[in-house]
RNA sequence: GUGAGCGUAGCUCAACGGUAGAGCACUAGGUUGUGGUCCUAGCGGUUGGGGGUUCGAAUCCCCUCGCUCACCCCA
């Protein structure tokens, strides 16, 4: 607990860099999240899910309830710290407690209706930065709350599907499991727990310790060593009360009927405590070693843990970045539609007139504005990507025209400045350029 | 928190004990008003930071910061 010191800093000048586990999007990157966002919402919207935005801090109590007290993100991982005025504060690990505080602070559940949420933002865990996991990421969740109906799981868990594959992911893997809830899950657990002190000296370490802390994570162990025991360990699926049996076969009647592609995975067994009944997660092999890009399932019983009414819910969060490093390699669009070159610093007036005249008319186009060479302000124009390039010299602007240069086919004519704006729509419309 | 690998110009890398180089990129010129090819020239690094060994360190040793991958955990 004691800080020391440790800085040399000896150096003057030190480069400012992001807090480890941060990282900066910058274009080209940033329009493929652009891309995924602007798709995310019009899925969701297909689905009646409206956008909630919660704060990315919360009052500590928020997660310790909601997360849960023991869980190992409240107790290791969370950004907690005490502001100015003496509150608990923690940067909001997850976002499934944000929701539902709002839910219940705003008495969302009033109507009775199935009250559905989704969220884009930044979540933050103090964990070790590894290829698709950050310290700050981004998740993109859904929440349904009010119904228990196994035809909500299904659905939900069709329309993370649907999403994930017309984003154009391929390789997806889904996988489904039940957890059971209060009906059979204590009895389950003795089970559980009795078997897994027969195998104890077949265990790795960790797994012995996970027999400890939270015995249904032995299922998760990658340990070679454990995969035997693992295989002889009661399956939680088979020991499902009826009707929790039959919960799940509706689902999983549901994904059938429609064609949606699952396994029924046994050892699926989600990290969050307050999972009830249905879990699910999806996964690419596209991904590294953090290969879930979704995962979700029910969560019954949450809302009333955290001080409202008994009103069951099943959800799921994705991790953005994962998402984007999964996405399929996308043809870059263009983000100007011209560029404009003077031939002389002198009509830098004209040309700033005539780009005020065009982003009037809806068009994106930007200029050099380092008093360079005709030279310098073309290469400028190619780098830029711009379709095309609007050359204003004495010549023209005597004649009340500009040449319209399109950089791709080299081609240019004079085009009279009143028309500018109509003649360059209809040329990037033709060649596509619209971006 | 644990383990392994790696930090040299904007980028990708070379030099592996004798005081740092290439390609690409960038800037200017060849073209007195025209980019993307080509040619020429130029800019650019106290080799992540600190300490040590040595006549001499990018190179060896220690510490530190950071990156990467994996464990853990999870999106």
């Amino acid at each position: 607990m004691s800080e020391t010191e440790q800085q040399p800093e000896g150096g003057a000048r030190q480069a400012l860099r992001a807090p480890r586990g941060t990282r900066d999007v910058i274009s080209p990157e940033v329009e493929r999240w652009q891309s995924v966002e602007g798709a995310t919402r019009e899925t969701f919207a297909r689905y009646g899910f409206r956008e909630m935005r919660t704060p990315i801090f919360e009052d500590s109590v928020v997660f310790e309830k909601g997360t849960g007290e023991t869980s190992q993100i409240v107790q290791k991982e969370t950004y907690r710290f005490t502001d100015l005025g003496g509150h608990d504060l923690t940067l909001r690990p997850e976002g499934t407690p944000p929701v539902i505080r709002a839910y219940l602070e705003h008495k969302l559940g009033h109507s009775k209706d199935v009250a559905r949420f989704y969220y884009i933002g930044p979540m933050f865990r103090y964990e070790r930065p590894q290829k698709g996991r950050y310290r700050q990421f981004h998740q993109i969740g859904v929440e349904a709350l009010g119904s228990e109906s196994a035809a909500l799981d299904a659905e939900i868990i069709d329309m993370a599907m649907t999403w994930l594959g017309d984003l154009g992911i391929e390789s997806l893997r889904l996988v489904v499991n039940s957890v059971g809830d209060v009906d059979d899950r204590p009895a389950y657990m003795e089970k559980l727990v009795d078997a897994q002190k027969v195998f104890l000296g077949e265990m790795s370490e960790d797994s012995r310790r996970r027999h400890e802390v939270n015995p249904l994570r032995v299922f998760d162990s990658k340990e070679p060593e454990d995969q035997p025991v693992i295989e002889k360990l009661p399956k939680i699926i088979d020991h499902l009360s009826p009707q929790n049996r039959a919960h799940f076969d509706e689902v999983c009647g549901y994904l059938s009927d429609w064609g949606v592609g699952y396994t029924i995975e046994p050892r699926l067994v989600r990290g969050l405590d307050y999972y009830r009944r249905t879990v699910f997660e999806i996964s690419s092999s596209a991904l590294g070693a953090q290969d879930s890009l979704l995962g979700g399932g029910r969560y019954d019983g949450l809302v009333e843990q955290m001080g409202g009414d008994d009103v069951p819910g099943v959800g799921f969060a994705a991790g953005l970045e994962r998402i984007v490093l999964a996405l399929p390699e996308g043809a870059e669009t263009a983000s100007l539609d011209c560029y404009v070159v003077t031939v002389s610093r002198d009509l830098m007036p004209q040309a700033m007139a005539l780009m005020r005249d065009l982003r009037g008319r809806g068009l994106r186009c930007t200029a050099d504005f380092q008093d360079r060479s005709m030279k310098a302000q073309m290469k400028a124009a190619n780098r830029s990507g711009a379709p095309a390039a609007v050359i204003l010299g004495p010549d023209e602007l005597s004649k009340g025209v500009c040449n319209l240069k399109m950089m791709e086919s080299g081609e240019q004519h004079e085009v009279s400045l009143e028309i500018l704006a109509t003649v360059l729509a209809e040329e990037l419309h033709g060649t596509g350029h619209t971006g």
